[in-house]
DNA sequence: GCGGTTTTTGAGGCACACCTAAAGATAAGG
DNA sequence: CCTTATCTTTAGGTGTGCCTCAAAAACCGC
């Protein structure tokens, strides 16, 4: 049934690559049913840009999609959408480990670059990296063959009152975010114990004797909290 | 007289940074006039390929042209060609002394890097590689304001019999070329004397008692050699 | 001044990705 | 079961960027 539509376009589109990306993106720390609107408010593009890429997708063997239905990617869509994720935090632990940027600075960056690269400089890099489990936002980076370990993460906004436990992973889509950690000397693998304030907003006690720092709605919603148990294995996901 | 033709395109095309810098480099080494049927053999497209494209350099400031008359650069043209060969030549040498890249495989990736990285990336890149003064095919590395220094040297195929000197610098547009290099031990800055044999073919002579190596005409027009002279200087240009 | 070559013009094509507006499907509530 | 709000798809179309071919125009050496 592929082909239906005559041209069909290449799996080296950046379009193609970033729609992928952002379809896995959907279930990779949450389970979100991945509705065309919602991909729609991800990629700021109009619904029915959506329908029509998704379809270009399903012909080029990447996506599964009923109309009306949710969608959904084929093991080689899952398999092009590790690869660039791959791509994405290997440059984005290039650049802050090897070049020096700050780790507010390198997702526009790597959001280029990642479909620039040939696979030889990203085989080059990863050894060069000596390999990296994570990058600096604390995401894993998918291995060659496309599996990720994904270390046990709770959003900041789902855990109860008393939850203590390390920072996984900070979304890196808003850097200012990122400086706001900075600014409190916050980094990946901080300890934290989060407080439900009697008024609204979230407090994070950093340590016995620093005060607690109050974190708005958005903040709450880009943080991933380790388990309160101290020492936990990571689940290995080989989605492929 | 700018914007007559409406929509300008910007200096970030792709297509805009191959032109400027395919004029450039008719006049880096030799200098060539710039005509439009050489840059279209050059860039492969048909004539009037470049008749559009060059007026679309002129509407941005980047090119002058008469009609008929010969294609040159203007100085904003000529620091965009600069810009774009540094870029070109640091992520080359990059490939080659930190990611392990021969440097006959350098050429294409740093073709498509050279329009997506950032200027950050850029001046992060140079530091981290010591500021390097060339490329590692010998070619000079253009610096942040534009000035470049060029070392004398002669195409291979101008030299008189018994020319002796240093190999200045190899084109890295032909990989095969760098590969038969590779195979005899040449590399840049070794010593070559020149010989014309009877027949037709140019040998080369790598040592006292190193056998003659034969070069096909394709090699004398890759091959750049130093002069006679033991040690000379450089040549500091600033075009700009 | 002629003839061959080069360059420009003109008209058009194509790939890719996006949009608006209208029509169709879905699912939740009455 | 039907209504209605919401989501999704279709249809038709825009825009950018770059390219082509064919024909007309200019150029240049003789
Ligand atoms: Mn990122
Ligand atoms: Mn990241
Ligand atoms: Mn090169
Ligand atoms: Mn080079």
């Amino acid at each position: 049934m592929a082909g239906r539509r005559g041209a069909v376009l290449s799996i080296e589109s950046t379009s193609v690559q970033d729609y992928v990306k952002a379809i896995y993106a959907f279930t990779e720390w949450q389970d979100a049913a991945v509705t065309a609107s919602r991909l729609a408010a991800r990629l700021s593009v109009a619904n029915s840009s959506v329908t029509g890429m998704v379809a270009k997708l399903v012909d080029l063997g990447l996506a599964e999609h009923r109309k009306y239905g949710p969608i959904s990617l084929t093991t080689s869509g899952r398999a092009l959408a590790l690869a660039m994720v791959r791509r994405h935090r290997l440059i984005e632990t290039f650049l802050v480990t090897e070049l020096g940027y700050g780790w507010d600075e390198v997702h526009d960056e790597a959001e280029q670059l990642e479909h620039t690269v040939s696979d030889a400089f990203v085989a080059r890099l990863d050894a060069k990296l000596g390999r990296p489990p994570r990058d600096p936002h604390g995401d894993p980076i998918p291995a060659a063959d496309g599996s990720v370990a994904y270390p046990p993460a709770y959003r900041l906004d789902g855990v109860d009152d008393g939850h203590a436990g390390r920072l996984v992973r900070v979304s890196d889509e808003d850097p200012g975010v990122l400086r706001f950690l900075d600014r409190h000397g916050i980094g990946l693998d901080a300890h934290l114990l989060v407080r439900h304030g009697a008024g609204s907003p979230v407090e994070l006690l950093l340590g016995p004797s620093a005060p607690a720092l109050p974190v708005d709605a958005a903040l709450t919603r880009a943080l991933w909290i380790g388990g309160s148990v101290p020492h936990e294995g990571c689940t290995l996901r080989n989605p492929l």
